[in-house]
DNA sequence: CGCAAATATGTCAAATTTGACATATTTCCT
DNA sequence: AGGAAATATGTCAAATTTGACATATTTGCG
C-alpha cells in the first residue's frame, strides 16, 4: 500500500482510529490529518446545534449535501479552506476554531 | 469598489489596518482573512526562528520562493491548506497553529 | 553609496478542489 | 417491515490553487 493511498484510508477513518494508529504517515501528514479531523467534527457538531440539515447547510454555503457529507467524513477531496468557512458561516469565531483544535 | 476587490486588497493589508478596519466586509469574510493572517504571522515567526530564507523554506516544502512570499504576505490566492502545511513543515503542532489563533 | 542577498509581485500552464448530479446506504419513524 | 428523509459515495467538467519562472523592490552590510 502506498503512502497516498493510506493517507486517503486514514482520513477517511479506516486506518487509524484511536486504537490502530496512524502507521507509516509521516508526522506532518497525521498533523493534518488530525486537523482535518477536528474540523470536521466540529463542523458536524454545530450543523447538529443548529438543527440543520447537510442540504441546509450545503445552501447556506452554495455547496452540495454531497460536499458537505465529504467535509463531515473528512473526505480526502476537502480542503481546510472549505472546512473553515463553513465554519464560519455557521457563526464560528477565530477563537471557536482555535478551540475545537485543542479538544480532544 | 466591488466585494471581492475589497477582500483582495483587505487580505493584502490594504484595505483594513488595526486603524482602518474590515469595512464592509462580512462577518466571515472577515474571520476567514483574520484567519490567514494570524497563520501568516505563524509562518513568518517560525521561519525566522529557524533561521531559513524564503528559498529554503520552499526546498522544504517543495514549493517556489514567491509562492513563501505570497503566503507571508496573506495573498487572496493562497490556501489556508498551504498555510498549515507549511507549519507543520516547520515542525508545528495543532496546538501550536490553535496557540497562534489566539494570539493578538 | 554600491551591490548582493532576500523578499515581493505578476503571470501562466498544470494540478487540485469545487459544485453538481446520480445513486447507494443509513436512520428513524409508524 | 417499509418507506421517507437524511447521509454517504462516486464521477466529472468547471473553477481555483499551485509551482515555476521572470523580474522588480527592499534590506543590510562593506
Amino acid at each position: 500500500m502506498d503512502a497516498e493511498k493510506k493517507k486517503r484510508l486514514a482520513e477517511k477513518g479506516w486506518v487509524s482510529t484511536s486504537i490502530q494508529d496512524f502507521l507509516g504517515l509521516a508526522p506532518d501528514e497525521m498533523a493534518y490529518i488530525e486537523l482535518k479531523l477536528q474540523l470536521s467534527r466540529e463542523l458536524r457538531a454545530r450543523r447538529n446545534e443548529k438543527g440543520l440539515t447537510q442540504a441546509a447547510l450545503a445552501e447556506l454555503i452554495k455547496s452540495s449535501q454531497s460536499r458537505v457529507a465529504k467535509m463531515e467524513k473528512s473526505d480526502a477531496t476537502v480542503s481546510v479552506d472549505l472546512l473553515v468557512r463553513s465554519l464560519f458561516a455557521l457563526d464560528a469565531t477565530v477563537e471557536d476554531i482555535a478551540q475545537a483544535l485543542t479538544t480532544a
